[in-house]
DNA sequence: GATCACATAATATGATCACACTCACCGGCG
DNA sequence: CGCCGGTGAGTGTGATCATATTATGTGATC
């Protein structure tokens, strides 16, 4: 699918300008290009501490530096990805006491959108989770761990979603993705003990309009999670072993070199 | 080294490039446009709702558009400017609502950082707090807004830089950019009830080392000032009567028209 | 054989140009 | 008089070019 346009870019004179391939939207590429990354991180396509260069990522992608240029900003501006003194980016080595910090952050945040939700929730939203928790929990079962985060992400963005908050969601959307290539690694390991039980406190709190015991639920949730991967062996070891793991056939993200 | 020189003028039009003002350290314009930005948001010196122009804002700062694009994507990424549908960016409209979530989250964040600081705390930075404190209240007493606004952001952020957190400070900042046009036109009111007292509390907690003390005193403060502001008539008028009210003289900032 | 200087390659930054789209103003037609 | 279509200026976006800076590799020197 990755369309190898590098022939093509030879030689398209100056005045094509963008119409390679037909007329676009306004900022599709940037926004197409904030997308491929976001879920390359989601998705352990990006190991932490890896510099990213502009010009190759623009190479990988078939587009121009600009794009990319601005795509990065944006995520470099909502502390996703770092910058080093040398103007560099990378995206940044999470250490066990930043990952404690960000865990109690989203605690607070993510607790208080939940209370929000629970007071706006609506029997629609509540059958809505539970169809997402009831797909979690059978990837749970199956071990697909792409399937894992890609539910559990789903089922706490419904949720915060229904907060219907223009203040909260912005703030907790770069925390997930600050974690989420640690998150990936983790649950590479064989003996994930996943626990979803929080999920339900959620859906019982919800149906029963307990906006405080949804907030605890969705703290204890993060908690759980957070205090696992702390014991685990995830900030243990270098970023080296984990590297092999990656499966990139899997998704087309073997270009993020 | 001098490879070639033979060609070096192609055109005498476009060879320019940024040799204007002299050799330039790496994302100098960029970081300084952004400071001016930011500045100017926390100084008044954009009205909500204004929208803001590349080119014309690259005109007025001596710049190309180039550094100016990057700067506002920065501040939109961080929720500090909005991104209308048009693609244009504006400065966001502040709702009572919005302002309300505002003060939660910052609440919750900020009290965070104060309790983290708390721990942290040496009788230097207790000794400073004090001296920004007396000047803070003397700007009172003088009714010099921009001297209020100043300290008080001083005071805040000593506080939480000592906190030390990688996650909490880049969280908390723009949220201040957020608030920072509405904070500016309130205390214009001239029966502005500034009420520095939860700053004593905040002191007192510091030099008590109780965190818990520090994290409700700050709470308090924000909720203060969130409670007065709301009450106040900064929401009920049109920004129109508002933007009469701008010094623009005061500060350089005339240019963002 | 190790270290340092220098040349080469690669990078991000800033400037400029070209294009598609938006919006406001205006003249015509209904 | 009111709606409608054109037309122009103005906008953000993407591409390309130029430049200074940084990283890297290779050579000579000690």
């Amino acid at each position: 699918m990755a369309a190898n346009t590098t022939e093509m870019t030879r030689k398209a004179k100056k005045t094509n300008g963008g119409a390679r391939g037909g007329p676009r939207r306004r900022g599709e590429l940037q926004d197409r290009v904030v997308a491929q990354l976001r879920r390359g991180l989601m998705v352990g396509a990006f190991v932490p501490g890896q510099t990213i260069s502009l010009r190759k990522l623009a190479g990988h992608l078939g587009t121009s530096a600009m794009p990319v240029r601005e795509a990065i900003n944006q995520l470099t501006a909502a502390n996703v990805l770092e910058m080093l003194p040398n103007r560099t980016v990378c995206v940044p080595r999470m250490t066990p006491a930043r990952f404690e910090e960000l865990s109690k952050v989203r605690q607070a945040l993510e607790g208080m959108a939940a209370e929000m939700a629970c007071r706006r929730a609506s029997p629609q939203l509540v059958k809505r989770l539970e169809k997402v928790n009831a797909e979690l929990l059978h990837a749970i079962r199956a071990r697909d761990i792409l399937g894992c985060l890609a539910r559990n992400q789903e089922f706490h963005f419904t949720l915060y979603e229904a907060a219907d908050s223009e203040v909260l969601l912005p703030l907790i959307e770069p925390l997930w993705l600050q974690a989420g290539p640690i998150m990936y690694f983790s649950l590479i390991s064989p003996d994930m003990p996943w626990d979803a039980s929080a999920h339900g406190d959620v859906l019982k709190a919800l149906r029963d309009h307990d906006a405080a015991a949804a907030r605890r639920a969705i703290e204890r949730d993060i908690r759980n999670t957070a205090s696992y991967l702390l014991k685990s062996s995830v900030f243990r070891g270098a970023s080296g072993p984990l590297v092999a793991l990656r499966r990139e056939s899997d998704f087309d993200f073997g270009m993020f070199g």
